[in-house]
DNA sequence: ATAGATGATTTCGC
DNA sequence: GCGAAATCATCTAT
């Protein structure tokens, strides 16, 4: 028997006086059955309103809604509720040990309360044990036993801001789908196209991304529109619930508070859901319009050859300074970022494989000694004819000198296999030669772009990675000349 | 269609 | 923060 039937049956065990009536044992009988002999008129009244009160579960909804409205208006109503309120107090002194029994009874009732079977069924709220019963001031712990599942996590304390729920409202917000409208766009999209360089074949996909962005801003709206007037109807239909629950039992306006904000904050955890379910959307959608790797494109002939040409002309330490970045980037028209990618990548490839490269290697040797040698020439001509310590600014219009030691070097050495000397490296060497010549008596050299470098061999040492690049080797550099300066010092 | 090339990103150590 | 290394994703030549 549920614990409806024990209160009742204590209830039947007691009159109106509080004394009690066969032993507070058995329920009266049936209406049509036996009455005393006394033929006491009020006993079998009350009798019969309990035994339909008993038997009120186990009807169906019209017949149960019948017989409850009968009921409310019964005479005897007021005082049998009055007296239900006396026994609920003074079950707040059931001793805990009760409890499990009592909640367990309780929720294997709700399960037969028609009116309240949408909050178990839509199985909306989760379930939690209760680790004492628990008892209002009115000594009825219903509510939580009603709605057994009912989770009054937080319901005491306000819930600190989630972290979780802020990141997905800064991200939503910064996406431009929970803000206010930003004309279609948003701030990410001008960002992602600013980075990208803002290029005109890029429009045409950014208005997709923003049409797309639109669409998803317009599905969160739609949806948390609906979980808010979800929200404002169930909480309505719970409201009407406990009205008309409170006719048949106390209910305080605290319990219903209580029951509103569960109800909030359960529904905000859906919200919560959303957000998630749109932010995952939106960074989808960034990735398939905006993510640069999606978007890439080889850089321009011209651009890798002034890149390589860097490169293999300072091979010895091919670390360009951020000036040195800056103007690569510039006559490259690339970003300073683009140009430090494209360097970390030729670093590790020309290392991983540099027999596959020595070929590219030789070709740009020669083609910056033709350069470097058209320039010496220019600076010895300079040399004799003006003053000798100024240096060659170059007119090349690239690098105004490479540093041709390093192309010495990858004629010579390059991974320990002896190059054996092309045409091209003969004249390189030659032409090396001359450099260094001219540099010894200029005194020193200065490339445009801050890599001031002197005869600096490339050594790439026994763990693949670059040497410092000021120590000369002794083999290769027997000329070199001192006070070897590097701006890549960085490294 | 495929393999290799290449620019970008990520992870990790310093 | 920078660079090495690994990896991803796309481009390009075949």
């Amino acid at each position: 028997m549920d614990d409806q039937s024990r209160m009742l049956q204590t209830l039947a065990g007691v009159n109106l006086a509080g004394h009690s009536v066969q032993g507070g044992m058995a329920l009266p009988p049936p209406p049509h059955g036996h009455e005393g002999a006394d033929g006491d008129g009020r006993k079998q009244d009350i009798g019969d309103i309990l035994h339909q009160i008993m038997t009120i579960t186990d009807q169906s909804l019209d017949e149960a809604q019948a017989k409850k409205h009968a009921l409310n208006c019964h005479r005897m109503k007021p005082a049998l509720f009055s007296v239900l309120c006396e026994i609920k107090e003074k079950t707040v002194t059931l001793d805990a040990e009760c409890a499990p029994l009592w909640i367990n009874n309780n929720r294997h009732r709700r399960k037969r309360q028609t009116p309240n079977a949408d909050l178990q069924d839509a199985n909306f709220l989760p379930h939690r044990p209760f680790p004492k019963m628990p008892c209002n001031s009115y000594g009825e712990p219903t509510f939580k036993q009603i709605y057994g599942g009912l989770s009054i996590r937080g319901a005491q304390e306000e819930d600190p801001p989630d972290p979780q729920l802020m990141r997905l409202d800064n991200m939503l917000l910064a996406e431009g789908v929970s803000g206010p409208e930003k004309g279609g766009g948003s701030a990410a999209a001008a960002a992602a196209a600013a980075a990208s360089g803002g290029s005109s074949d890029n429009s045409i996909e950014h208005s997709d991304y923003r049409a797309k962005l639109t669409q998803i801003r317009q599905i969160y709206h739609t949806e948390l529109e609906k979980y808010e007037q979800a929200c404002n109807e169930f909480t309505t239909h719970v409201m009407n619930l406990l009205r008309e629950q409170s006719r048949t039992r106390p209910i305080s306006p605290k319990e219903i508070e209580r029951m509103v904000g569960i109800i909030h904050r359960k529904f905000s955890s859906i919200q919560m859901q959303l957000k998630q379910s749109t932010c995952e959307a939106v960074m989808i959608l960034r990735s398939r319009f905006l993510d640069a790797r999606r978007k890439r494109r080889n850089f321009s002939k011209q651009a890798t050859e002034i890149l390589n040409e860097y490169f293999y002309s300072h091979l010895s330490n091919p670390y360009p300074s951020e000036e040195a970045k800056e103007e690569l980037a510039k006559k490259c028209s690339i970003t300073v970022s683009q140009v430090s990618n494209w360097f970390g990548n030729k670093r590790i490839r020309y290392k991983k494989n540099i027999g596959k490269f020595q070929e590219e290697a030789n070709l740009y040797a020669a083609k910056t000694a033709v350069t470097a040698a058209h320039a010496v020439a220019a600076a010895v001509q300079n040399n004799q004819t003006n003053s000798p310590t100024t240096p060659n600014s170059g007119s090349s219009g690239s690098f105004n000198l490479p540093n041709s030691g390093d192309m010495f070097m990858n004629m010579q050495s390059l991974n320990g296999d002896s190059y054996q000397g092309s045409q091209v490296g003969a004249n390189v060497q030659s032409q090396v030669d001359t450099l260094r010549h001219v540099i010894n008596q200029t005194g020193g050299y200065s490339d445009g772009l801050g890599g001031n470098s002197l005869y600096s061999p490339h050594n790439l040492n026994a763990n693949g990675g670059w040497q410092d690049a000021t120590t000369p080797s002794s083999v290769t550099s027997p000329t070199e000349g001192p006070g070897s300066v590097h701006s890549d010092t960085s490294n």
